[in-house]
DNA sequence: TATGAATGAGGTTTCATTCAT
DNA sequence: AATGAATGAAACCTCATTCAT
């Protein structure tokens, strides 16, 4: 499962590693760009390698979207922990976190794969766990100093930050739009300062809502 | 291309073109709920007719979804036109737009479909322009009025709009997560009213910009 | 499931019925010659149709050989019952069932296919049940005539059916040796009938056994 | 083909013999516990040994299986040998070679491989030829002592030994019946044993039909 | 020589689209 | 005009075989 790190086991051929980095890499790109429904091949044919090669490090096509996931909520939880460190409750802070978390861009909410696929295994839910965590930690600090309007919470970031188009959809072969997901960013976190003049239509959603939430969906 | 109302055609039968109707009504639901990756035969069973009636009345699934997107372009430029005459500038017609589009939340942005499927049509293009010129003077209304942000544009509303997801990724099955789409325009609504702290990275995009976005994508 | 009897829908159109019949008739056909790995493909070459069209019938490739299965226990019950009927006891009725399953030769004893396969149906069980129930009142009864030996019982006779070589192993070109399995089945009768000299080595598999047998395999 | 013994080549480092024997232990028992159709990975995985060294010894998996079937076929002309030595044409002697060669249970007839695997080699003729010739012998004498039927043949028994199931079908990782093999075995051994009753419907197969059939099938 | 990583053909299954009824 | 059966390309995944380390 974790190809990289399982414990026990003897340590992979150098090109081995090299070439699950490059898969990871690969498809981190491909799947930021196209979607993660671009086939295997796709992504072996990026990648230089042969299917096989893939299914030979990741079980499945799920087991590898999952593994960048959790790739990349560690760097996103990281940089969380690295901003509350350095300056506790700022806006700057949060705004840095959440600049941080839209530029990984690599990864996105995903359907839990339904068939053969194998479960989707603890380090995801821990991971996610932690992360969600953090972020809360981050909006409480924040909502305390004022900055951050009181009627989110973490989870409406996760959800608010996915939503933000990674790429122009499906623009595959014509050249992609330039860039716009840092201004949709820069207009979401004005909504999200305080003060805030707009009614929230619904709290935020609760541990129920966003446990059953992550019975079907997976990722960042 | 428009089955209804294409001219110098004789007119359908009163059954076909309930027909029609009736695919329209479900094929709407079906791909705000489902995403626009269900099968068309899914819609046809929904819709209680069979496939092949499907196809007689729309060459494939591209044109489906086009005739779909056009519909729900055509009333959100009824609503904008209407308000924009109801109450020109206020922060209240802006908002009442918004909702009213979000809501329509039946279409999405959806690729330009490569391989067999038949070019998206003219008429597409035409209510895009005329919605995003309805949009534009929206826009110039209210920021005119100073509620709305200054660096914003028509484009920008159409993709945030459109970035809301309308359903929770995937949930088919598994009952979904109460909706929290409208919490989401609510923030972005208060990042988009007057006055702004954000920097926006980069200009809002240009003519150019736009039809090139439109060379691979369709819809709302 | 079952695509000829399912009942409050509506009747399938004449061709497809027909297709459904030439699917199964070629697939009995050539699971008994080649084993039921052959490909599905290849099962729709012979059939002079496509793949879809046997995966619009039958869901899956275990669907198809489950029915098969069903159907080739059902012809085996009827000739059991009328064996019964006609002389019960005799070892005339004990040989003609025996020859009648063993001629079907179109069936196998093939494994509970794991991972996506839809589970089998209840259809089978009922149908083994039965099956079973019959031959064993066929074993019960020539026993009591003194015909067949007294260590034997019924699921016995389907191993040892099942054991007969129903074709020469993968002749998939050459042409198959004529048959020998008449041959085959004549010793085994001789060595099932009264009296016997040879003492197994263990008794016949009981209740529980037949049970945990049928959790990992299927058919006749 | 025979790598410990081809001559004119080194001979074999005393580890390379050691892993061929070892290769040949596993693989015989995966076989006869799996069938043949277990991956060389799995063989491999089982001798604590990489794919890399069977393909050393063996050019591809026929050849492996090839190789198993000729140990299979040299420990079972011994039998024969020694059990016509020490008590010609005795019923015992006949018992005892069709339960050794039964107990060895670990070959199976297989299919020869088409596509890119090497034709069988010579010496799997000449072990074959030789097997059927003493079985030949034993029957002749066990006939001629009146022990045996007289209408079967040495490759009848072949057949008949071959079609007894090794194994419940892929019962994998649920755990196996209990082996039915013997009692099985006794009750063809009841059916060969004079006097017969049942006539056989066909002759048993002559030289032309057993030569055709060693075209396309290996083994025991 | 031994290893196990890489390859890719082949199998199952889905679904947009065509076409006989 | 309506139906839904048939088609087949394309996706996922397995495993015999090759080959770099």
């Amino acid at each position: 499962m974790n190809p990289s790190t399982a414990p026990g086991e003897r340590p992979l051929r150098a090109d081995a590693r090299q070439n699950i980095e490059q898969i990871l890499q690969v498809a981190r790109t491909v799947f930021a760009d196209l979607g993660y429904k671009v086939s295997i091949e796709e992504v072996a044919r990026r990648s230089g390698l042969g299917m096989g090669t893939i299914y030979r490090h990741f079980p499945n096509k799920s087991a590898l979207v999952e593994r960048i996931a959790i790739e990349v909520m560690r760097e996103s939880l990281a940089e969380a922990q690295r901003a509350i460190a350095d300056e506790p409750g700022t806006w700057d802070a949060f705004t840095r976190v959440m600049r941080h978390m839209m530029r990984l861009r690599s990864s996105q909410l995903f359907p839990v794969s339904r068939g053969r696929a194998t479960e989707p295994g603890p380090e995801l839910a821990a991971i996610r766990t932690a992360l969600l965590a953090a972020l809360e930690d981050l909006v409480d600090l924040t909502q305390k100093s004022g900055a951050l309007r009181e009627d989110v919470n973490a989870f409406d970031l996760v959800l608010m930050l996915n939503s933000i188009p990674r790429r122009m959809p499906d623009a595959t072969d014509g050249a992609p739009i330039a860039d716009l997901a840092d201004r949709h960013l820069g207009v979401l976190l004005d909504g999200l300062r305080s003060p805030s003049t707009e009614i929230l239509s619904r709290p935020a959603p609760g541990r129920r809502e966003i446990d059953q939430f992550f019975r079907t969906t997976h990722g960042l």
